[in-house]
DNA sequence: TAGATTGTTAATCGATTAACAATC
DNA sequence: TAGATTGTTAATCGATTAACAATC
């Protein structure tokens, strides 16, 4: 298998959310050109991100599509069921839990915890809220490979030093705390929302000063 | 003004962010290399940035924080106070009205919407959560530029289309209904948390694979 | 066979990095 | 003046697009 650039890797979860739906609705082969039009992309695009791992393709007919979805699969570990605990069982942290976390394969939510006292005992999906002071006993006898930190930027500073303390080196954060500058060797999937609406608003206002 | 090249836009927020982090410190002038290191980039990539929208820097002493988060702020049009509404007050939809939306200067949320009538009449920060089906007799006298869709993929399609047909051509989309495919001619801004935790999980599989 | 579509090479395009004169 | 740092050009690197023979 030929290395797979970053570019590549961008775009394979979506490239596995569309072969997931069409292999639900029972369709086999799928053709780069339509790959393409899915993915705003070009079908050369879509050949050049296949070839680098295997063949899967078939000329006249088009690509295999659970063979595509498998591969992907394994490529990005999904089925891989990394263990992972959330911190901050407020608003963003429980969307977060029901919408993404407890609907995906990749990851198994084990743990949640909140500093608040009030929340102490209730219950997000199956899982009882902790208080983030059992964090560290908690994950001594649970295994723990991802954090999933849904706390104020304030409190991320110190919080995360305890995590990177037992042991856990990935971290899915919703905090605009810059752990990569803190941490050497740490994997940190940023997710930075107002960066997002920032872009929103750049192309609204690059589309009204061109008109 | 040279036109700005979309990886540096991508970029912008972040530096936005820095700059204004720097400003609110009283510090005046940051240098490239300082910039770079808090980016993860490097100082020839951030003169090369800043370099397609003016001068802001004194050689020997580095960028002038404040004009250049102007600047920038002017150039992503923070300040527009675009009008938005919110369909989908559930944990999701209220976190990211809370957490980003009335935080940030770009848009100004003057609308929440959900069809769950127990939601009715409840509040998110200062605005009444109003029912789905008044969506367009309050959009007739709020002109609205921008809709945040909070709601689940299946009710996106005949949403949208509603949303459409009153004249809304910008959606920030936390649903995976791919609005880009749907409408030509439409900003939509994507956020897919699921493709960013299939992501974090990819880097995960790939550093254990490479022990 | 004719039509469709892949796999792959080559060409193009764009983004990043390196280097250094200019200048504070 | 010496040290620091920009602005800008040139070199490198990587990603995208185009083209077409191979083959189902």
């Amino acid at each position: 298998m030929k290395s797979i650039s970053s570019s590549v890797i961008r775009r394979l979860p979506r490239y596995y959310r569309f072969l997931s739906e069409l292999d639900k609705k029972g369709i086999q082969h799928v053709s780069s050109r339509e790959l393409a039009k899915r993915m705003c992309s070009t079908a050369s695009q879509v050949r050049q991100d296949f070839n680098c791992f295997g063949e899967f393709g078939q000329q006249g007919i088009g690509y295999n599509v659970k063979k595509l979805k498998d591969e992907i699969e394994n490529i990005l570990g999904i089925k891989c069921h990394y263990r992972a605990i959330l911190i901050g069982a407020g608003n963003i942290g429980t969307a977060i839990a029901n919408q993404v976390v407890f609907e995906n394969k990749c990851f198994d939510l084990v743990g949640v915890f909140d500093k608040d006292e009030a929340k102490i005992g209730q219950k997000i999906g199956e899982l009882d809220i902790l208080h983030t002071d059992d964090i560290e006993s908690f994950c001594s006898i649970n295994a723990i490979v991802t954090a999933i930190l849904c706390v104020p930027k304030s409190e991320v500073e110190e919080l995360s030093e305890r995590l990177y303390n037992i042991g856990i080196r990935s971290f899915w954060n919703f905090s605009h705390f810059d752990l990569n500058v803190k941490f050497e060797n740490v994997i940190v999937e940023n997710v930075h929302l107002s960066d997002s609406l920032m872009q929103l608003c750049f192309r609204i206002t690059q589309k009204s000063n061109s008109l």
